[in-house]
RNA sequence: GGCGGCGUGCCCGAGUGGACUAAGGGAGCGGAUUGCAAAUCCGCGAUUCGUGGGUUCGAAUCCCACCGCCGCCUCCA
């Protein structure tokens, strides 16, 4: 059984094969870190951070690259229209994408290169660029020339002499209305610390050839999984695979990826677009994860799979929350029962490795349990889920089929009494073992981390301890079959979107 | 004008030639449970996959046309 991935350079999916057995390098085009990022920027994070769980999981070593832009125009006019400095304007903006990343648990960057940090490599390419003909100096900026480099066009599928909308030629230095700018010659008007020297003269890179130089600088020349989002795929992407291909004179990266764009009121989020700027501001990440668990976020974005667009709206929101807590309320169901929590000495999910190095021959052989009770519903479950995510990372359909044995899981405790009265241990490991599976494969793409955030512990516990002792004097009128009060006491903490839950081994209550 | 994507039940969404009378979730309805609720379980709900043709023994899945929505071609994850 082979890992599927959707290639957009040949428009199919293709078996993952990677440069080197057993590693896999990823580079993710990162933030620009001029603004805060929106919600449409969490999901090539969340969809790689989970790739890179599952790869790992599958018996890959990954090493996952992520750049910081910040240098930039947009950073210049944002720094100056802040009065302040460029470079404090990138730190603060980047702590914010750090920030929300963590809330995201995304943990699965292993390096975050910035622009400023990387200039000599820039220079470097660009020189070659120019030694091989393919790039011009033309006052103080070079420019790359497309028609000087065969396969130009292949990622977004154009012809760069058939299309609108480009640059009017005349305003520029550039020979062909498609070339791109690799050097932007400093202007008088910017700050010094954005005039880094070059032997063209002072100056900053263009938009594209960062990505080049810190891709190939990490990961090598050729390397096997670079993403995105699909908005890149030209002009950014297409620039990117020419200049380091012409540079290198080797494949750029082996496989892309794009992820499908977020959406709000079926417009793309853009923080170009006049009409969403009042959006945004609700929209930004930070904003955002005050309000909503990273978990939740990730959810939604992982029931949909990552090349489709994901719309965004409350009602979404909420549908998924309610889903999630599905799993959770489980969770803590088997945790009563057997008195263990589900979240904790999760066993490792075992299959048949992809790789098939030395190390992991020992436990190659995939486990063959009977096929009776909740064993073999986790057997199946994890079956499903292995195969929705080698086709493609279907996450969507991989969360199915948790759902399915979060279903066989509830029914089991329904058939078996389990709540009532004292389970026989063997039902309990028996139980336990399935909450653990789900827990575990769930873990594959970053969610089941921790049992989500008790109610009142904000406040040191002191809803709690009120709570409780409503519910004391609830239950004793319950008890003297004062079902009025009772139900006033609950239809009054309704109104207050408090959630009462009479069981028989007591009374729960949460924060809807 | 060029390139690309999408259109599946009330909503979201998986499925891209036969196990599909179409996964899963949300909402709804009926039942079990409950003092009543909540939670949980069971059942119901698309004979049909934007529309019209075609290919095939067989299509939601392939081809053609049309309609609708979206993205890129300028900064964008």
């Amino acid at each position: 059984m082979a890992l599927l991935i959707y290639n957009t350079l040949t428009k199919k999916k293709e078996p993952f094969t990677p440069v080197a057995p057993g590693k896999v390098g990823i580079y993710l085009c990162g933030p620009t870190v001029y603004k805060p990022s929106h919600l449409g920027h969490a999901v090539g994070p969340i969809i790689f951070d989970a790739v890179k769980r599952y790869l790992t999981f599958r018996g890959y070593d990954v090493n996952w690259v992520v750049n910081i832009t910040d240098v930039d125009d947009k950073l210049i006019t944002e720094a100056a229209a802040q009065n302040t400095t460029v470079f404090e304007l990138a730190e603060r903006v980047t702590k914010d994408y750090v920030d929300s990343m963590a809330k995201l648990d995304v943990v699965g960057i292993d390096m975050m290169p910035k622009v400023s940090e990387h200039i000599g490599d820039i220079v470097d390419i660009i020189q070659s660029l120019i030694d091989k003909g393919v790039a011009y100096p033309a006052n103080g900026d070079v420019y790359f020339d497309v028609t000087r480099h065969d396969g130009y066009g292949k990622l977004s599928n154009r012809d760069v002499a058939d299309q609108e909308g480009q640059r009017d030629l005349q305003s520029t230095q550039k020979r062909n209305p498609g070339d791109f700018a690799l050097w932007k010659a400093a202007k008088d008007s910017e700050p010094d610390i954005v005039k880094f020297d070059a032997p063209w003269g002072k100056g900053r890179p263009g938009w594209h050839i960062e990505c080049s130089a810190m891709a190939m600088r990490y990961l090598g020349d050729t390397f096997d999984i670079h993403g995105g989002g699909m908005d890149l795929i030209f002009p950014h992407h297409e620039n990117e695979i020419a200049q380091s291909e012409a540079a290198s004179g080797k494949p750029f990266a082996n496989v892309w990826m794009h992820n499908g764009l977020t959406r709000f009121n079926t417009k793309k989020i853009s923080k170009s677009d006049p009409e969403m700027q009042a959006i945004l501001a609700k929209m930004t990440l930070n904003v955002l994860l005050e309000e909503v668990p990273g978990e939740l976020l990730r959810f939604l974005i992982l029931s949909t799979h990552y090349r489709s667009p994901i719309e965004y709206s409350e009602t979404a929101l909420d549908a998924k929350r309610k889903a999630l807590d599905t799993f959770h309320r489980l969770f803590e169901r088997v945790e009563r029962i057997t008195g263990s929590s589900p979240y904790e000495d999760v066993p490792p999910i075992v299959a048949e490795p992809l790789v098939a190095s030395s190390e992991s021959a020992a436990v190659a052989t995939a486990p063959s349990p009977a096929k009776d009770g909740l064993k073999g519903v986790s057997a199946e479950t994890t079956d499903r889920f292995i195969t929705a995510m080698d086709d493609d990372f279907n996450t969507g359909a991989a969360i199915a089929a948790l759902f399915e044995c979060a279903t066989a899981i509830n029914r089991f405790i329904e058939s078996k009494k389990l709540e009532s009265g004292t389970a026989p241990a063997e039902l309990k490991v028996e139980l336990l073992g399935a909450a653990h599976c789900v827990v575990g494969l769930g873990r594959l793409t970053g969610v089941f981390l921790a049992p989500p955030k008790k109610q009142g512990e904000e406040d040191d516990g002191l809803a709690d301890t009120i709570m409780q002792v409503l519910l004391k004097v609830r239950q004793h009128v319950r008890g003297n079959k004062d079902f009025a009060t009772a139900d006033m006491i609950r239809d009054l903490l309704q109104e207050q979107a408090i959630t009462l839950e009479d069981r028989a081994d007591g009374t729960l209550w949460r924060k809807n």
